[in-house]
DNA sequence: AGCACGCCGACT
DNA sequence: GTCGGCGTGCTC
């Protein structure tokens, strides 16, 4: 029409004079530059989240790294729209370490950003609202108009995108008004679908002021009218030593330990003394922020706080390796204790699988309102409540997952890296795949603060620089009371003959010593490393398997859902039931995973109550846990598991461990498989006899002369230290090379491999003798995608490293822009385990 | 990660 | 003739 049209409007030109650095949560190549204009200039800084457009109408909330002047020559910065934060969001620490795991593992600063931090502070216009159901519609006269028509609409229809939201509010503002929502607990950002996991609500009692402090608490009962109301007063005192030896009281719990009816706690309650509340168990905000510590360590771990406290004074890593059930935890809790009490921060790390309600109870009871869990399964609000509380400093003790690393500390003291050894610290997909034991130890040394890496099993890689004292190293010898280790007996499955010759499942000597400890009311552990029924049938005519249609591998029966399923993609097909080379219907089962034993046990005792604990049987957090507080309570005698029954569980009653099959575990083609196969074996073990001593473990095995079976026995871990690393400097693996893998992927083999070949030519030159491949992995196909990889083997040099990955990153850069590769999918693992 | 652009197959 | 498949390139 006339030359006022709106697009000329928009596209005059302003002159910006400072500008950002603005992380994205993406995998870009690299940062981009958003201009500051000028009324807000004030409020940019690095930590500031701002509102900005990115393609054609993309917007996300960025976080700001940097700001400069200089105006960009190659490109036409846009405008940041809003600033959404008035506060930084981290402290540059934070900031500094995302770039050093995106530097150190290759990955985009947005991937790490990705991973780092909360998903309600990660908002983009794909960004779907979820109306939060425990939001209180009466609470809605506090909002303000605009975040009213919001919620209201929300309230409707239960869900909303960010940018049907940008419609209802026709406004340019929108991220502020959405971010109070969020802060006002109206709406929570959607999670994909972890987030169906709903917290677990129990009932918890409370004293009301003023009988909360000694002083009153102290009057109320020197005032007690005698005789009045005595079954009350016994549910009193009941509380009150409850409280005292555990911090939380659960309302179940209380009743029946005091065996009171609720009409009696109604009573307390009507006098206003005891009040009840909802709470998920892993939300203890409420807790009163004492500490206190009822134990008195053993000599063996006073002497080893001590040892610790004056290797901190020289060295920043400690390793403190102690047997199973020598009270690492105690340690843990004195240091912990040490550091609060100097103001600082305490970071306690588990695997997640390890974080079960029985360690976070244990840890909630001396800390109690002082500490926050985090982990991965969380409420998003509940997250953001926690970073926000971290950052502050109000929480001073963090028991978390590996993603708690990512905390924004503000004056961290001590980290702890509780199961030093466990593999599951290191990320696997997606980027970053990053090791949180690693990655703690730099972000420590921002902070000068101190890492504590705990271990009945090391890593042989923390062991050797322990051994190079490049750590401290504290040993603990003995188990907790002096009570003793398992006895540890190596059971020949081969003198067994099955009518069918299958792999042998249970042993007579194992079938006895199960008699036996039921016999004594005690609980059984019985140990495989595969789940489902059978690992893989086989046809008995012509050989054939069963494979998975998108992957190179062999499917596993699942009997309980008679299905065939596929462990890498997750697939499921229908049982077969002709061969489909040669039609024959003479199918044999091969091997045996935790179902099948389950059902062999169930048949073999048939008195005694088994449950079965993997991946399958345990879908939610709360199942595992559920299965702990039964296996506790001894509603359950026998314990079928995978890998899960190992991670840090202490049940006072087992007095025996099964490994059924300690070949599987011992011929794994890796190089660690002597490592993992005696830390799996020790920790599996470690379960037997942790209060009485009478621990008894087998192992069934057919490769009897196998040395880590006799390092097992012995607990022996110098011995196995010393062999592997005999292999390891032979080899040259870790600790004596470091390793970065090279995954090329891609749906023709011949591509994905050309390329590894392409990426191995360009660095013959400088690293061709620190290289091996391209090599098929031992599955080589995965959810059709063929794999071909490259292993590099680098000496321990610094700038070496550091050349090659800059060279690995410009070959990927080369690769991709080559046409034919273009769509192979790079993926390098520094240290991968 | 989206998403638009663009070049080859089965349909109204 | 067109609708739409997804391979590819780009986003400050």
């Amino acid at each position: 029409m006339n030359s006022h049209s709106p697009n000329q409007l928009f596209s005059q030109h302003v002159t910006y004079t400072l500008f950002a650095e603005v992380l994205i949560p993406l995998a870009l190549p690299k940062n981009f530059t958003w201009a500051v204009p000028d009324h807000l200039k004030g409020a940019v800084e690095p930590g500031i989240r701002v509102e900005v457009i990115l393609g054609k109408n993309k917007k996300y909330a960025g976080l700001v790294k940097r700001t400069f002047t200089q105006k960009p020559e190659a490109f036409d910065p846009k405008p940041i729209l809003n600033v959404l934060d008035d506060k930084p969001l981290l402290h540059p620490a934070q900031l500094a370490f995302w770039e050093w795991i995106a530097d150190y593992y290759m990955c985009t600063e947005g991937e790490v950003m990705q991973a780092a931090i909360p998903s309600n502070l990660k908002l983009s216009s794909e960004t779907i609202l979820i109306w939060n159901d425990s939001y209180d519609e009466g609470d809605m006269t506090d909002l303000d108009e605009e975040e009213f028509v919001v919620a209201e609409a929300l309230n409707i229809k239960k869900e909303l995108r960010l940018n049907e939201i940008q419609q209802i509010l026709d406004a340019s503002h929108v991220y502020p008004v959405i971010k109070r929502l969020i802060e006002k607990q109206v709406c929570l950002v959607w999670e994909e679908l972890k987030e169906k996991y709903k917290e677990k609500k129990e009932t918890y009692v409370i004293l009301q002021p003023p009988y909360d402090t000694e002083d009153g608490l102290a009057d109320l009962l020197n005032n007690w009218m005698q005789n009045k109301a005595p079954k009350q007063l016994e549910l009193l005192l009941a509380y009150i030593h409850l409280q005292r030896t555990q911090g939380e009281v659960a309302q179940s719990e209380l009743l029946k330990k005091a065996n009171a009816t609720s009409a009696q706690l109604k009573g307390l309650m009507e006098k206003s003394i005891l009040r009840t509340e909802k709470r998920s168990i892993d939300r203890i905000m409420s807790l009163p922020k004492d500490v206190h510590i009822d134990f008195t360590l053993s000599p063996q771990q006073q002497e080893a706080v001590e040892k610790i406290g004056s290797i901190f004074e020289q060295k920043q890593v400690c390793l403190l390796h102690g047997v199973t059930a020598s009270g690492k935890t105690q340690v843990y809790i004195k240091l912990i204790e040490h550091y609060m009490r100097q103001g600082k921060q305490v970071l306690y790390m588990l695997p997640e699988i390890a974080l079960t309600a029985q360690i976070i109870r244990r840890i909630q009871k001396h800390f109690g309102g002082n500490i926050a869990i985090y982990h991965s399964k969380f409420n998003p609000n509940e997250r953001v409540e926690i970073w926000n509380k971290v950052k502050s400093g109000e929480v001073k003790v963090v028991l978390g997952a590996r993603s708690a690393v990512f905390l924004p500390f503000r004056d961290i003291g001590l980290i702890i890296a509780d199961e030093e050894h466990d593999a599951s610290y290191k990320q696997q997909e997606p980027a970053p795949r990053y090791h949180a034991r690693d990655a703690a130890i730099y972000y420590a040394s921002l902070f000068q603060a101190k890492v504590l890496l705990g271990s009945a099993t090391p890593s042989i890689e923390s062991y050797a620089n322990a051994q190079a004292a490049k750590y401290g190293l504290v040993q603990l010898t003995e188990r907790y009371g002096n009570v003793a280790l398992p006895q540890i007996e190596i059971v020949d499955v081969k003198r067994v003959i099955t009518h069918d010759r299958s792999k042998v499942m249970m042993t007579p000597e194992l079938q006895t010593a199960i008699q036996t400890s039921l016999n004594q009311k005690k609980q059984v552990i019985l140990f495989q490393n595969r789940r489902g029924y059978a690992p893989y049938q086989i046809c008995g005519v012509c050989g054939w398997i069963p494979q998975c249609r998108n992957c190179d591998v062999t499917l596993t029966y699942h009997k309980s859902k008679n299905k065939l399923a596929c462990h890498y993609c997750g697939t499921t097909y229908p049982v077969i039931h002709s061969c489909a080379a040669c039609g024959s219907n003479k199918f044999i089962q091969k091997n045996f995973g935790t179902e099948k034993i389950e059902e062999m046990i169930a048949e073999a005792f048939p008195d005694a109550k088994t449950a079965r604990m993997d991946y399958d049987s345990v879908k939610g957090k709360h199942d595992h846990d559920n299965l702990i507080k039964m296996f506790e309570q001894q509603k359950i005698d026998i314990l079928v598991g995978t890998q899960m029954v190992v991670k840090g569980l202490d049940f006072e009653h087992v007095n025996l461990v099964g490994i059924l099959d300690a070949d599987g575990i011992l011929n794994f083609a890796d190089f660690r498989v002597n490592e993992r196969a005696y830390q799996l074996m020790e920790q599996v073990s470690g379960r037997a006899g942790r209060r009485d001593g009478l621990g008894q473990v087998m192992i069934q095995v057919s490769n009897t002369q196998h040395p880590v079976l006799q390092f097992v026995k012995e607990h022996n871990y110098a011995e196995l230290f010393r062999l592997e690393m005999a292999n390891r400097q032979q080899f040259f693996y870790p600790p004596f090379a470091r390793i970065i893998q090279v995954i090329f992927k891609h749906k023709e083999h011949n591509i994905a491999e050309e390329a590894a070949q392409h990426m191995l030519n360009g660095l013959k030159a400088d690293f061709g003798k620190y290289i091996n491949g391209p090599a098929d992995p031992v599955v080589n196909r995965i959810r059709n995608q063929y794999l071909s990889e490259l292993l590099f083997k680098l000496p321990k040099s610094t700038p070496l490293i550091q050349q090659c990955k800059m060279q690995i990153a410009q070959q990927i850069h080369l690769i991709q822009s080559t046409k034919r590769y273009r769509s192979v999918t790079i993926i390098p693992d520094i240290d991968p385990v």
